[in-house]
DNA sequence: ATTACTGTATTAAGCACCTAATACAATAAT
DNA sequence: ATTATTGTATTAGGTGCTTAATACAGTAAT
């Protein structure tokens, strides 16, 4: 069903989804995506939505497309990378500064942590 | 200026703001909040935007209203620690789900966390 | 040439959120 | 008693997001 949640734009959290696919090579360097009528089947939601989040994902850089083709990912591997490192960038920041407002001291951030990644805690 | 970002309902960050301000002890079990006016002065939105935030706080126990007097924040103490808790599980959770989703390790991650809280990285 | 697919564009409708402008009943302070 | 404040409610208008229904120009495959 692969559906979103309300409180955000569906067209962000598209763009968010598509990136990860990018940073973690679920989408290769220079492969053919996916056309907007077929992810807007998968994602079950409007062609328009998708066709709006690729087009933003094109204004970043991270696909291009050919006219009456499709949509490439960028083979532009350090601009990947440099996403990926940015998404871990970001995720990080965003979650120390909320602990930290959460008035969490750096110790106990990280026994929060690590008892997280120990137990099985989905 | 207390300004909002446009990506999610200013509903929603009016609500999360003042649980932290509760869970912080900012605001004290029992104490009178600022009224709804005094509050969209603050935050700078429409009265009706902070009723809103106010009475789903309601619903969730955290504030009660007296009817011409104003908002109490619960004398629950036990409900303020478990709201406490509750913020520092859900931000973690969605961190390492987040991280995890990028590929890291959990021994990456730690290793992540631990660097961003040595270096002054705001 | 026909067919099936691409990205792209347009129009109309519905919905949630936000704002503005009021209004009312009840309490506290004067 | 009057005044100022409280939470609450209502109406109207604007905006952004999403959907639906089309349409068009260009490419690939048959």
């Amino acid at each position: 069903m692969e559906s979103f949640q309300n409180t955000q734009p569906i067209y962000l959290q598209i763009m968010n989804l598509i990136k990860k696919q990018i940073a973690t090579s679920v989408f290769n360097p220079g492969q053919l995506l996916e056309s907007v009528r077929e992810l807007a089947m998968i994602y079950q939601v409007n062609p328009n939505t998708v066709q709006r989040a690729l087009s933003e994902l094109e204004r970043e850089g991270l696909v291009r497309s050919e006219r009456t083709i499709g949509r490439y990912i960028t083979k532009d591997e350090a601009a990947i990378a440099q996403l990926h490192q940015n998404l871990v960038d970001e995720a990080t920041s965003t979650y120390i500064n909320n602990v930290l407002e959460l008035h969490l001291s750096p110790e106990e951030i990280l026994t929060t942590v690590k008892s997280r990644l120990k137990g099985d805690n989905t």
